[in-house]
DNA sequence: GCTCCAAGCCTAGCACTGCTAGACATTCGA
DNA sequence: TCGAATGTCTAGCAGTGCTAGGCTTGGAGC
């Protein structure tokens, strides 16, 4: 038993190995640079023992994925509790989303931009996707206005957010004013 | 000279069909379909004559951006000149530019997701994209409220509805109340 | 009308991609 | 100690974007 226990432990974290590697290599160089040749290689395995651990690339990249969002769940609940007032908590929740996207470039692509296999807005979404999506909910239900549905509230906020970081990332907006565009958005989405 | 002008022709006709034929695959089968062997192919041609008129897959996407830039400038335009007044006229933007990256998804990941080598919001930034900008501007500054800068407040609106038409195609928002989403954006957004 | 040359095009190939079949060790249970 | 099962690797497939170099063809000059 103690055995078995052992290898299972030990392919647990030769699967984190493989994702912690995969995030690290697309942070550094784009996912572009993420083959399956090159992550074998930084994890010292060949390319098969990638496949014994996930279906293929877009299983990695989804993986990154469900990393990310916990990971920025948790940036937004940080940034919204150390505000007070629902004006400064949408406002720190907007520049916190803002700013890990603009960290992060190569979790927000897994999660919001590339394909890694993960089912939205559905029953069977994974957890933290749900959560993620639960702590814009949490900040922006009371700002959200009379006889408005809280989640169309969210949705709408947080595809303006989208459009905001990925525009800005990809060169079409011009950085400059992004705290002045950030600004304008939740001075008008949000009604206080 | 005629010899030589029926060449110059000849061959903006056929630069003409690779880019038309590249949308046309990319619309039917998604831009991963569209390999240089497969394009070639379905011009007639080896893929060599693909890189006597373009450096590479690369300028055939900004080609197709272009293309379809001036098509969503008209479209901005014919929709918001059929609509009168103010708010109305901003819904029927709103509606359009949501319509036109719906039917044309390749031709809308050309502009505003791959990359096409285009520059924006700079001053080499090609005709046909300052202009579908000004399209937008053009209804939208009546609408940014006092002491708004015209400009900033169409970045804003315009990258609310690009989160909007991104999150919705890639399955992260369920299209069914995209309707919503656009009035509640649109009532929100701008000061009537 | 004939020759020659240059332009235009194609075949073949490079280095890379994601992914997999099948051979080879290694380690475990009987 | 032996057989089997698990684990890993080598080698290879079909596909990608892109390009070097040879070949055909059509126009210019005599």
């Amino acid at each position: 038993m103690s055995v078995q226990e052992r290898k299972e432990r030990e392919r647990a974290g030769r699967e984190r190995l493989i994702v912690a590697t995969a995030r690290e290599l697309a942070e550094q160089q784009g996912w572009d640079a993420v083959t399956t040749r090159r992550l074998a290689e930084r994890i010292e395995y060949s390319q098969p023992v990638l496949y014994s651990h996930f279906r293929g690339k877009r299983e990695i990249i989804g993986a990154v994925a469900l990393e990310g969002a916990a990971e920025m769940a948790a940036a937004l609940r940080a940034a919204a509790s150390a505000a007070d007032g629902p004006r400064a908590r949408v406002t720190a929740l907007a520049r916190a989303y803002l700013h890990f996207a603009a960290r992060n470039p190569a979790v927000y692509d897994a999660l919001f931009r590339l394909d890694g296999g993960l089912a939205f807005a559905q029953e069977d979404t994974p957890g933290p996707l749900k959560d993620a999506f639960a702590a814009l909910l949490e900040s922006l239900e009371e700002v959200a206005g009379d006889g408005v549905h809280p989640g169309l509230f969210t949705e709408v906020f947080w595809a303006s957010l989208h459009g905001l970081a990925t525009l800005t990332r990809a060169g079409r907006l011009p950085p400059e004013e992004a705290e002045l565009r950030t600004e304008l958005l939740v001075d008008r989405l949000a009604e206080f």
